[in-house]
DNA sequence: CTCTTAGTTCTGTAAGTTCCGAACTAAGTT
DNA sequence: AACTTAGTTCGGAACTTACAGAACTAAGAG
């Protein structure tokens, strides 16, 4: 009752899940940051999050303080209320994006490294099925290219909003 | 000695790591892998995986055929020889793109699920806000249409090679 | 029909994860 | 000074994972 609607509490459990293994998030902290995804406006307080959840204040206090150095999600006060309120934070997608940004780099960092050492061994082979290789390369650096796009459009934006027409 | 270099372990070491976080598979099937992948010729036996990675015959049985279920590596054998020669899959590079495929799919139903809520929940909030969700959606849409498009060009890259100029 | 080869299947176990409860801290209240 | 509020930290219970060892199977060799 009060508080989060059933409908709601369905979709922090879907999408819990979701970020639980997407985002290899613990299941109490992946379930918190649906919480605070789908709750964009106010934010929650600390017992709020407990209540929701379902989860003793220890589980609540390691989780969020996860989310905090995983830049996922931050707090606010009010003024003569010594509660925190926990939102997602503004620059969460942004940190999402440059999350894919690191792995996509990894990835294309290892594909060479195996193509190299493809190469030396068996070149002629290599060569005969090197479209592959240089397939999947091209794939990879052309969703780089469209993700680095798509961070200088979000950090546009916030800046633009953060200070709209001077 | 034999069998494997000391510079090919250190790179069975160092991509296996990197397939056991972003493949999400067991350290051992993640080194196994790496073997395959940076063995397109011959392949090996299951003697030889065992040494190489000297794990038990146990283990080294469950995680191949956690693999071959994967579709990750097969296996053929030779005339008058019962062992089992394994390496990586011809398909393993499609179904690898696959894979990102389904969960890029699966991102996008989350956040538009996502966007749909705190849009019916907070309209004029959702509208302000709204460029973020939308350049998150589209970079998800555009990043799904350049995999699809790899996708069908390495299907048609190996219908080629099956049948050359015939 | 026993022996070897090539592997599979079934426990056992060590390590790691995820959460809870209880004891604690730190700051404001009465 | 004792009490409440808002959280943190510690220790451990319950569960999961990842591998090893031993017993098993299935097929061919002598």
């Amino acid at each position: 009752m009060g508080i989060c609607s059933d409908e709601k509490r369905k979709l922090i459990e879907e999408v819990g899940l979701h970020f639980e293994t997407y985002k290899k998030l613990p299941p109490l902290a992946a379930r918190i940051y649906a919480i605070m995804v789908l709750s964009s406006e106010e934010g929650y307080s600390f017992e709020e999050i407990m209540q929701i959840t379902q989860a003793s204040k220890s589980s609540v206090s390691t989780n969020i303080n996860l989310l905090q150095q995983l830049n996922y999600i931050e707090y606010y006060t009010k003024p003569g209320d010594r509660k925190r309120y926990f939102k997602g934070a503004n620059s969460y997608l942004r940190s999402t994006l440059e999350g894919h940004l690191q792995s996509l780099e990894k990835e294309l960092a290892v594909i060479s490294k195996i193509n190299t050492f493809n190469k030396r061994q068996n070149p002629q082979k290599f060569i005969a099925n090197r479209s592959i290789g240089l397939i999947f390369q091209d794939y990879l650096i052309s969703q780089r290219e469209n993700l680095i796009n798509t961070i200088e459009k979000i950090l546009d934006f916030q800046k633009e909003a953060q200070n709209p027409i001077k």
